[in-house]
DNA sequence: CCGGTGGCGCATAAG
DNA sequence: GCGCCACCGG
């Protein structure tokens, strides 16, 4: 079949034209995937061999999605097209590559808590105050500063950054930074970023002239969501496709009006680079949207006019009207929640739209909370996108860094996990003591455990530890990924512990390990190929896969629940029916986010992304008051509501913002905590505890706490006596106390 | 050493 | 509203 016949005139044009720089400005709904999937086929078809084309998508699973349909057209080898998310591919590369620039072939992913975790250890280590550290603002700032390629060397010359610090009473922000680089190295272990600017540095430095090697196979780069790459990634596309006699067979795909990346780095100038560097370059606009109705288009091309800068183009559709867009008004968030979870049943019912079709989208991961609250009142199903994940549970996070340690011991964010759970008698002081030994060694907290001498007890228990940690290692080097995983909860304890939690948490903690190992057992057995190497089915290879797991990529086309998820996260997606809730000053756009122009048009952006995810009904949403952390917070409705045009909403709906008239005022109920109870104690008694064999049944004591009591029983062994006291002022007055510890005074 | 708790501080989006 | 940490009772 011809693909080209399936395509409109400009689409055409992007798709067929594959030699030399192309870039490709894409509305929303304008049929963007479909171009990048052609183009991919297109290619194929005009044999060009799939592992030299490089495929850079948003996500892993739109990736997927394209090569499978691709596969049905051009067979079995769509599925060597190097295609996946920056971080993902980059991986992949370095896994292969890591020992050519210092690092381990299985080296570590850190994620955010490990990042910051070792922030945490670098600023006590430098004595700093953690007062003015905030180990969050310290890992954005490093975040930042490596998207932008400044390295700490660099970092230190830069005036403008060092004043900052200082400005910010931090200042020795810089040496955390190279600490922090330093430290990774030596754990064998790359964080997010690393992941892109150690692929750079791999380029950069060209070890074995491993960049030919690249140059030679990439033949063919796309690159989607070009609006949101950084200045590293962009770097590094550079590496691959601009050099002398390169082919410069590079397509970018991008929409400027959906740029919503900026605070980690993403930057327009690299559209406007782009045209710069590859000054022949051929632009294709596809402005023609067939996703939603015109009420919703013109109502997205109205908003986004009040951005200045914007590469020109206006969106249209040949679809109708269709219905107006809703505006929903309420007193507070719990009604916002109670409203909109009833007209959702109303949707379902009248208009018979399926509960997949239907999306409620926010600014904040935490108003998810009071909708999820209202569909369960109702019970539709739903999902929850975003927040916390599967992947960052405290039971899933404990097992992975089991599996981490043993595949890379010098993983120290996994060791200092999993050193002392299950509890092995190796606490903080040991940790401790293993922190400074590897500081002052430069070595690996494992190496420092298994070099210090300890004493007796931590002695043992940490040889033991060590053994097991050895015995797992051995065992995986010659199971598969399942079998080792499976041995590696057995023996770390993990599985025992699980098993003795009965509460209803600890039942559930345990169905989601059995779900992760589950889905190792998948990931074992999956045999399908993705490129012309050796499938790789190796506990390691798993981790870098689970590492990089995004939200999105468990976005489910055959779903039976209605979506929620941050506006951001609903990038490239569409619904029938979108509610854009919390549509208020301060939270959308959001109070962080509106010191400066260039912010609040980012803002504006993700509003024009939001409304734009509808194909047939729009519905926006805002609350006169709302809690904000805990505090009743009164906001304006926000400005990008009165932006659209009169004409798009529903009339009854659409008189003047105010936020005095809501339409239901409903009194929110307060919880009152109840005070804790006071305890008098006489001041004339100077407290001075008594020895333990004074303390016998029937005495009156004395606690600091708990005030006076009766002594009515005493039980346990010689060493471990319990005493039964009755407190007179104290909420549960019965108290059992272990006399070893607990300080009394008898009083008569 | 461990586990529970109360207070405090914080506060967006995400790979 | 929640997570983290310091503190303290056991």
């Amino acid at each position: 079949m011809n693909l080209l016949d399936q395509l409109n005139e400009v689409q055409r044009g992007a798709v067929s034209t594959i030699s030399g720089p192309v870039m490709v400005i894409a509305g929303p709904g304008s049929g963007k995937t479909r171009v990048l999937t052609y183009r991919l086929a297109y290619l194929l078809q005009q044999g060009v061999n799939p592992w030299n084309i490089l495929s850079l998508t948003f996500t892993n699973k739109a990736a997927k999605e394209m090569t499978e349909r691709i596969s049905h057209v051009i067979g079995p080898n769509a599925k060597k097209v190097w295609s996946g998310t920056f971080h993902s591919i980059f991986s992949r590369i370095l896994r292969i590559e890591a020992e050519k620039i210092g690092f381990p072939k299985s080296f570590s992913i850190y994620d955010t808590d490990d990042s910051k975790s070792l922030i945490n250890e670098i600023i006590k280590e430098l004595n700093l105050n953690t007062k003015n550290y905030n180990p969050n603002t310290i890992r954005t700032r490093i975040s930042s500063a490596k998207s932008n390629l400044i390295t700490p060397i660099m970092y230190e010359n830069d005036s403008e950054l060092i004043e900052q610090d200082r400005i910010n009473n931090m200042p020795y922000t810089s040496s955390i930074y190279k600490k922090y680089m330093v430290k990774c190295i030596q754990a064998g272990a790359m964080d997010f970023d690393d992941l892109l600017l150690q692929m750079y540095r791999l380029f950069q430095e060209n070890p074995d002239n491993v960049l030919d090697k690249y140059r030679s196979q990439f033949q063919y780069l796309m690159v989607d969501e070009f609006q949101d790459t950084n200045y590293l990634q962009y770097a590094i596309i550079k590496k691959l496709s601009l050099y002398n006699n390169s082919p410069r067979n590079i397509c970018i795909v991008g929409d400027d009006a959906q740029s919503i990346y900026s605070f980690r780095g993403a930057t327009i100038s690299n559209i406007l680079d782009f045209e710069s560097d590859f000054p022949d370059v051929q632009v294709f606009k596809l402005e023609q949207n067939y996703r939603s109705t015109n009420h919703i288009v013109q109502a997205a091309n109205d908003v986004i006019t009040f951005n200045k800068n914007q590469i020109k183009k206006e969106i249209w559709t040949e679809h109708k009207e269709g219905q107006k867009i809703k505006l929903f008004k309420t007193a507070t968030d719990v009604d916002e929640g109670k409203k909109i979870v009833d007209y959702i049943v109303e949707l379902k019912n009248r208009y018979h739209i399926p509960n997949k079709e239907i999306a409620i989208l926010y600014r904040t991961n935490a108003q998810s909370r009071i909708f999820e609250e209202q569909l369960r009142r109702l019970n539709v199903p739903y999902k929850v996108f975003g927040g916390m994940s599967f992947y960052q549970r405290k039971e899933i996070k404990d097992l992975i860094a089991y599996i981490r340690l043993v595949v890379n011991t010098k993983d120290n964010e996994a060791f200092k996990r999993v050193i002392n759970f299950p509890k092995r008698g190796l606490g903080d002081s040991t940790l401790d003591k293993f922190l400074q030994y590897s500081n002052e060694n430069n070595c690996s907290l494992w190496q420092a455990s298994g070099e210090l001498m300890l004493s007796g007890r931590a002695s043992a228990s940490i040889q033991m530890f060590r053994a097991q940690i050895y015995e797992m290692n051995l065992y995986a080097q010659k199971a598969s990924a399942y079998e080792a995983a499976m041995n590696i909860y057995k023996l770390s304890g993990l599985s025992a512990e699980m098993k003795s939690d009965i509460t209803t948490e600890g039942i559930s903690r345990l169905e989601n390990v059995m779900a992760l190992l589950d889905g190792i057992k998948e990931f074992t057995d999956q045999d399908e190929l993705r490129d012309d190497e050796t499938a790789d089915r190796s506990l390691a290879s798993y981790l870098q896969t689970i590492a990089l797991i995004t939200d999105q990529d468990q976005v489910d086309a055959n779903a039976e629940f209605i979506t929620l998820m941050s506006i951001h996260s609903a990038k490239g997606l569409e619904f029938d029916a979108v509610i854009v809730a919390g549509l208020e000053e301060k939270l959308f756009p959001s109070f962080m986010s509106m010191n400066t122009l260039e912010q609040l048009d980012e803002e504006r952006r993700l509003f024009y992304v939001a409304i734009t995810r509808a194909r047939k009904h729009l519905i926006l949403s805002y609350a006169t008051s709302r809690y904000f952390f805990g505090n009743l917070r009164i906001n304006e409705p926000s400005r990008f509501i009165s932006e659209i045009d009169n004409t798009r909403f529903e009339v009854e709906q659409h008189k003047k913002h105010s936020f005095f008239d809501a339409d239901d005022k409903s009194n929110r109920p307060r919880v009152t905590l109840s005070k804790p109870k006071e305890i008098h104690i006489d001041p004339k008694h100077n407290f001075i505890p008594s020895p333990m064999t004074d303390i016998i049944v029937g005495k009156r004591v004395l606690h600091q706490k708990f005030g006076y009591g009766k002594v009515l029983g005493i039980d346990g062994s010689k060493d471990m006596k319990i005493a039964t006291i009755e407190f007179g002022e104290i909420d549960t007055p019965e108290r059992k106390i272990i006399l070893k510890y607990a300080k009394l005074q008898v009083l008569d």
